[in-house]
DNA sequence: ATATAGTGCTACTTTTTTCGTAGCGCAAGA
DNA sequence: TCTTGCGCTACGAAAAAAGTAGCACTATAT
């Protein structure tokens, strides 16, 4: 069982797989956003709050504090900012990013 | 508060760019998941359901919907399954499952 | 023809999550 | 002192998801 860390059981999931988990955190609103959001460096909260369609400051917290803990992402002098794993996870999406504008070219043929 | 949001389309994302459309898409509950759960080929909505942790019914619905209208899922003699489209993002998506391996072994350290 | 079982899916109520907004406590300048 | 901006909390309203029941249909069995 999951109920090593935080017993925090990421929302549906308990079969403890780390895909599960993981997809499980990510499919929580905002929280790609978010990591995209931190792709260029560092964003105080309000700055987030900003790059995220102005979310609320109450899920964004939220969602931070979830990303903290999944070592996501770290606070610094200058805001919030991903961490290494962050950063990797990060790497493992952008050929995602590349690969929206194709989508969204087939889907408006 | 910013520009008032007309009926949106998929969530959140008044940007128009293809990535924040993406990530809303995705940051549904249940999306990612479900993606995955397609993988290896075709399941009935039943089977489906049982697979993402006997999702309701409802919400399983509105997600096929979505993901069909996405053109990343199509309906099939065995089910639901992944278009092309659906399956070059799984396949996008195939190094990030192993991923998740390294993050579940760090966060536990 | 009737019964049975499995399918995709809708309808409805309850519960959870998110939104939207106001505002607090703190710190650095003017 | 008086701002200004910061991270963040509080809380009612709105929206989404959960949970459950069951319908219409099809295929197979009796």
């Amino acid at each position: 069982m999951a109920t090593k860390k935080k017993s925090r059981a990421v929302r549906g999931s308990t079969t403890g797989k780390p895909i599960m988990a993981l997809l499980d955190l990510l499919g929580q609103r905002w929280v790609l956003r978010i990591i995209w959001e931190l792709r260029d460096g560092p964003l105080t909260f309000r700055a987030l709050q900003e790059a995220c369609d102005t979310v609320s400051p109450s899920v964004l917290n939220t969602r931070l504090k979830s990303l903290r803990e999944a070592m996501l992402v770290d606070t610094s002098d200058n805001g919030y900012v991903l961490s290494s794993m962050g950063e990797e996870l990060q790497t493992e999406f952008s050929p995602l990013y590349h690969w929206a504008e194709k989508w969204a070219a087939k889907r408006q043929s």
